[in-house]
DNA sequence: GTAAAAAGCTAAGCGCGCATACTAAATGCA
DNA sequence: TGCATTTAGTATGCGCGCTTAGCTTTTTAC
């Protein structure tokens, strides 16, 4: 009788790539989460600052800069920003050049944090992915060739 | 000078398998929010609507067995059904036999905008993964069975 | 030189995903 | 029967992802 209310491509509907693609974002957030919780920071608070504190040795970083490399909304950006601001890992100065924009700077405590936090995100996710088989050579599997594509990089 | 801030495994800091899977579920959420707008629905909306219109030919179904078919989260299943009520595309009746519980149908209205809304989406999925190489036949392909195994199903 | 277009950032608001806490009904067990 | 535990559902609150709107400054076009 299943068959009756829905038609639809999938026998059980729930074999879609982008049904699965979703909850698995769901469950590797929710893992994200739990990693990061020690140390005070969100997901995308983590990602940011991650971002920021590698791409800080080159000089100056813009919003617009860090938004571009870690692919997060503008908007979210300049939000998770303050946050990091008033909790001291970040400074927000007027840029030399550009009135209209900020010059990124992590702190010292910014940039502590963020190695420690890295190395518990690394293995949460060498945890979650490992029920692929993963080598831990350098070669991308194929999962993350397809991903890459998807990403559009 | 860019390896002297962060320590990590990645050489560009976007390989990570995790940061692409969130990348690209942004894109794929962005896509859905795209193909259903025209039908005035948000993806939870359609994924609820269209997973209860595929259940409800077997009986009545509360909101949690919803909720578990669907792997959503039973505070939105509620809050989401309510609006889905409110457009008349779903009826909650109470159950006959745990007074606790919701019986849910999926009103004529609800189960034709599903049936429009599932052509739409999965159109939009059929775009989105054909960078994959799709091959379109019945054998899943090592994408989507890698996501199997991540969503533990 | 001045006007138009574009860029960097902020403010406000909506839907989602989740955590915590609560009510009421059903179930298990002695 | 009496009572503790479990279960279905709701209320509240926070962070995220995005949209729309608006401000200031810079760049481009004429």
């Amino acid at each position: 009788m299943s068959g009756e209310g829905l038609r639809t491509r999938f026998g059980s509907a729930e074999e879609s790539p982008g049904l699965l693609l979703w909850q698995v974002t769901n469950r590797w957030q929710a893992a994200q989460r739990a990693a990061l919780k020690p140390y005070g920071l969100t997901h995308v608070q983590f990602v940011l600052l991650a971002a920021l504190t590698y791409l800080a040795a080159e000089g100056p970083v813009t919003q617009k800069a860090l938004a571009d490399q870690a692919a997060t909304d503008p908007m979210m950006t300049s939000q998770v920003l303050r946050a990091l601001e008033g909790q001291g890992l970040v400074r927000r100065l007027p840029h030399p050049h550009d009135k209209r924009a900020r010059a990124l700077e992590v702190t010292d405590e910014g940039r502590a944090l963020a190695n420690r936090a890295v190395a518990a995100v690394e293995a949460c996710d060498a945890a979650f992915f490992a029920v692929l088989g993963d080598q831990g050579d350098d070669a991308p599997d194929g999962f993350t060739r397809a991903l890459r594509a998807l990403a559009g990089r």
